[in-house]
DNA sequence: TTGCTCTTGTCAAGTTGCTTGACACTCGAT
DNA sequence: ATCGAGTGTCAAGCAACTTGACAAGAGCAA
């Protein structure tokens, strides 16, 4: 898993191009950011970000994608610190919507004025967020199988269950409507409700 | 100051490269590095190896000057912490002969079987130790003067007084005798005579 | 000693990734 | 409407790394 020499070259490319990209959007919207600027300030060629990251629309995409990462460390920590199935997807929610609240990235696109083309970014977030969705769910199917492994319900199941959970909480984090501890706890409820339902039923 | 990204990965491709070679030394000793060894430890050509780092005595000059590059920042470090030239000149020689003793790269070639060629390396660090006098004696003469801008003596003597110091500490670390604390106690009561001797000529 | 093997130092040719300059296209501003 | 700025894409050039090769030296075995 160590990276190779190469590997981190090819990686710290992409990283500082990203930087690059999320500084000009934290400082002044995603509207400022061009390629040539990116390509400027990382002092490479415009031609090397189109072959690295693709178009600009891409941009927007990996710089999602990067921040994503950051939320799932956070789901797996939280499901490996929590005691039991629902407070440890209580405890992951209230983790990443603490981390949307604060994020510099989240809060500059989210709270972005509709007028400003930000908005290209925000679909990305949302009526676009299919490949986060996914991502995350995978993230965190894999994060509660391995820290409970007993719980009850069966694959499929799960697979919704899941899913549900990302798009919950995607959505408290693009439109905040309370506390984030309430939120989790609203998700988490949810949870427990179906868990009980679940049992029920069997 | 800061690396842009060309610098950066020129830097990385050094760094590693070196440090497949440290690592080596450390483990098996001088005898067992090889051109091949360190190229395939990194994952590039033999090839490139000789380009970055030239011969195969060229590699141990550099791990040499990179390990120097730690003294020197502890040089500094002590310096700026101390007040008075004397006692700044103890307190960096003593950090160094500290960090000496506690080198596992030091210690490996200064430690070294005589029989076993490693010596070719030891050389570095005495016969051949110009560089490393001289480059020390820069960095060291340049601390003097950024935190003792008073210092008595004139340029020229300055420079006999600080390749002193230099060469004093540097057989102090291939050739222990002493704990640190006097070996640095020593050099600084050389020095502060000199001081003395100094301030009754003129 | 001869012969075998490993390593070094060096070269030339081939590949890859980045740069440069160009072109067509879109879009907002004058 | 046309100008300027930005995007997306291409081809040619360039620098770094790779590959394969070779001569020379050191260590070791028969």
């Amino acid at each position: 898993m160590t990276a190779t020499y190469r590997e981190s070259v090819q990686g710290l490319l992409r990283e500082r191009l990203l930087d690059a990209a999320q500084r000009v959007v934290e400082d002044s919207g995603w509207s400022a950011v061009t390629m040539s600027g990116i390509a400027g300030a990382v002092g490479v060629s415009r031609q090397t970000v189109h072959n690295e990251l693709g178009t600009r629309h891409d941009v927007a995409q990996a710089l999602a994608m990067r921040e994503l990462g950051r939320f799932l460390d956070v789901v797996r920590e939280r499901m490996a610190a929590a005691d039991g199935l629902v407070e440890g997807i209580r405890s992951a929610c209230e983790g990443v919507l603490e981390l949307g609240r604060e994020s510099v990235l989240i809060r500059t696109i989210v709270g972005s004025v509709p007028s400003e083309n930000d908005a290209d970014f925000l679909k990305i977030l949302t009526t676009e967020s299919g490949e986060i969705v996914d991502t995350a769910g995978v993230v965190v199917r894999q994060a509660l199988l391995d820290n409970f492994p007993d719980v009850p319900f069966a694959d499929d199941e799960l697979d919704v269950a899941v899913e549900s959970i990302v798009r919950l909480v995607l959505s408290h984090v693009t439109r905040p409507s309370k506390d984030p501890s309430r939120a989790a706890a609203d998700v988490a409820w949810i949870i427990e409700l179906s868990l009980a339902g679940h049992a029920a039923r069997s």
